[in-house]
DNA sequence: TGTGACTACGGTGTATACTCGCCAAATTGA
DNA sequence: TCAATTTGGCGAGTATACACCGTAGTCACA
């Protein structure tokens, strides 16, 4: 399990929990609407400034998205 | 504070606490001792294939390196 | 004084992250 | 079946991450 995997899957799943669609996320985190199909499947190697915006979006820590999904904590 | 400011304290930290220089993480991580340097005065935004790198190197979860001090729980 | 360990900092080159435009496949719902 | 929405995929361009080379500065200690 590679940390672009982890990232993807809670990536596409925060998404979903908050109803947004890719193009929806993109906006709002002022990104491309192609790039973030391409991190939810893991062919890029998102940067810590990406994080941060995609973090915000989603409303929950930056560490959040580096996670397994079995593991708990704050950030 | 921004994530990059948040890693950059946390790798010298935990670089620091393994007792290792710059130039020993980075050999260790296979990564240039000048973009260690860089990273800890902020100067780039990490992607999420180096973190896994360094995290790996300071046997620490990636998402501990994204974490404020403060903060507690696993990864 | 000077020598070694560590780090800041510069320039240059390459790899890759990220944007943008467009079209096709897939999904959803009437 | 049709239309609307969502997502995948590709080519091309720009921005930046990252590697590699060197130099100089700081600090500890002989």
């Amino acid at each position: 399990m590679t940390l672009r995997e982890i990232f993807a899957a809670n990536l596409k799943a925060h998404r979903k929990a908050q109803g947004l669609s890719q193009e929806d996320l993109a906006h709002r985190a002022d990104l491309d609407r192609t790039y973030i199909s391409a991190l939810e499947r893991q062919l890029y190697s998102a940067s810590l400034d990406v994080i941060e915006k995609l973090a915000a979006v989603l409303a929950v820590p930056p560490a959040a998205l580096l996670r397994l999904p079995e593991e708990t904590g704050p950030g």
